[in-house]
DNA sequence: CGCGTTGCTGTATAAATAGACACCATGTCA
DNA sequence: TGACATGGTGTCTATTTATACAGCAACGCG
């Protein structure tokens, strides 16, 4: 997608999100040139162009200042990846997969919540999950009678309640409207993911 | 701490934290007048001059976008309190109310959430939010129709949705088991402590 | 070889921006 | 009563800032 950086791009895009983070606000194009040592703003004005041509910022034009990062870098620590719609095939936390990374801590969970999952329609509602809300998921093999988990069936990747009997699994909705799914363990293979601990809704 | 802002104050600063939020750089002078519709630019400049007073934000003198806000979006950091049950007559997030502070950030909601209150009943069932849930507030005076809010009548403090007509407020609940509150704003005072922006649910 | 990209210098200018000065109305505090 | 904060309108200007144009040198690609 985006070409990769040269050396010195990448350089000027990494003073640049230092300077967002520490100061607020993006710099000028002659305070970039004072930091690099340029004689001409124009140096920076064209390295902004580079850098805005593989998309790693937007420029906006006639705005001071108005030089965004695409992508706001500065993971740092205690950030939760949030899981949209998960690839076909693909492992849940594949890059690809994460949308977005929210400032908040695993351990406010308990267990820990390794990731949030947007979980997609209605079936979960009678459990007070919303379409749209984020699933704090921990991630583990295990399940118990009745808890919440993250199964993937298949390439599907679904967030039902968890009853097993034997060799036979059920999932189930917290919707009426929904039937259970039946699954044989012997004939289909079920993953469990991970195990839902919590609900994080954004209006 | 930092000395209380005025209601007008609170909305400015809290504007310009999403525009640094949203847009990656503070706002001019002219971006604030033309959101609030000020037909001067100095309107701006002179709620600027009070807030850098109050020391909620720094001005850098003759740069353009040099507004730097001195805690990140007047959020204190990346603890968010949880206040349980309100003693009467006190302020919400008086040191009594908070139970315990959770590693998030405040930032993951939008406008950023100040404090986590919990909900107790299921008054609000329809609209997602469980007995024990936890409700992320942004804390404002104004709300506008059909919003979930934090409210105060007398030593009360509830949350519903809140509807206006004229001199009349209507506090519904999202379960039909419940009836609408009417207050009468020249009868009752009615406080609204701020807007829910978020909910949490551990399990 | 010519062509495009990178990485600069140097100059110029229109537009964006901060911020001064003057002024007004309202409320509060002592 | 006067002083002071709040919340504005209106105008003007010096500075900051983005960005165009004209060049130059080095490099890799086909």
């Amino acid at each position: 997608m985006s070409a990769s950086l040269t050396p010195r791009q990448q350089q000027i895009l990494d003073w640049i999100a230092e300077r967002v983070r520490r100061q607020g606000a993006p710099p000028t194009r002659q305070e970039i040139s004072a930091a690099f040592g340029f004689r001409s703003p124009n140096a920076a004005e064209s390295h902004l162009r580079a850098l805005a041509k593989k998309g790693v910022i937007e420029l906006d034009s006639g705005r001071a200042r108005g030089i965004r990062l695409s992508e706001p870098a500065g993971v740092s620590g205690d950030y939760l990846p949030l899981v949209g719609r998960v690839a076909a095939g693909s492992p849940i936390l594949a890059a690809e997969n994460v949308e977005e990374e929210l400032g908040m801590n695993g351990q406010s969970f308990s267990p820990p919540a390794h990731y949030l999952l947007r979980v997609r329609g209605d079936s979960m509602i009678d459990a007070g999950i919303l379409d749209g809300d984020l699933l704090a998921v921990h991630r583990t093999p295990e399940a118990r009678q009745g808890q919440i988990v993250v199964a993937r069936l298949g390439e599907e990747v679904t967030v039902k309640r968890f009853h097993r009997r034997g060799r036979k699994v059920q999932l189930r909705a917290a919707n009426p409207a929904y039937t259970a799914i039946e699954v044989d363990l012997d004939q289909q293979e079920l993953v469990i993911e991970g195990l839902g601990v919590g609900v994080l809704r954004r209006w």
